[in-house]
DNA sequence: TGCGTATATGGGTCTATGCGCATATACTGC
DNA sequence: GCAGTATATGCGCATAGACCCATATACGCA
């Protein structure tokens, strides 16, 4: 990673690593309990290179953590701050998402 | 903007707003107090307008709201969620940072 | 050693986006 | 009306990054 400027571009790159859904998805399987690549390919249905990329930008940046066992690599969630943050933003837009679903279903109506 | 496909794509496009960091920088500039474009403009010294285009992408968001008062906008913060989010990352990424940085007191005192 | 499996990575394409220039729009005051 | 100020935006460029294909690397096992 390159070095950082200044505090905003530290925070801004760490916010970065969830802006991606895949990498959401990939946080979301195994936030609770480490996997290892090929589990979450099969489980969140990605190219194992995509997978295996993500991760990589993923530890390499802190978020998760990696075990070695013979072949295999597992990989765990090591912030739990930002596993945190993801729950509370999750929590969040699906309010904002249950308030808006009325609405959408009025629009779907009046636009069939 | 596009349809969102699923929760995963909402939450990426929240965060995707606090991923760069002259969108921060405006956070920072009005998380406490309305500004016009020009305040922001010339506190944080960037053009007007990229500026005036990370404003929009904020506004159309949701994280900001604004107020026009004859000629100028203001700008503040609507989502104090997210306001409380980079408080929280700010403090979180301090604490991982290394004592003898002055980035940490830095980051301290980003959102205040 | 050779083979199969698991993971990582180099190279290339394509899309998204940050930026600046110039200009458009909107408002105020004369 | 006109001039000046404040903000927004169309356009183009440059770059970041997400994706895939192919291949490299690392490991276990016979």
């Amino acid at each position: 990673m390159d070095r950082l400027v200044d505090a905003f571009d530290a925070v801004a790159s760490y916010f970065s690593v969830l802006s991606e859904p895949m990498r959401l998805r990939i946080m979301h399987s195994i936030c609770e309990t480490e996997k290892t690549v090929s589990q979450i390919v099969e489980e969140i249905g990605a190219t194992q290179t995509n997978v295996s990329r993500h991760l990589g930008i993923m530890y390499r940046s802190g978020v998760l953590a990696r075990r070695k066992e013979g072949n295999r690599v597992y990989y765990r969630a090591a912030d739990m701050a930002m596993v945190e943050l993801c729950r509370g933003v999750c929590k969040s837009i699906s309010e904002q998402m249950d308030e808006r679903m009325p609405l959408r279903r009025e629009l779907l109506r009046l636009m069939p």
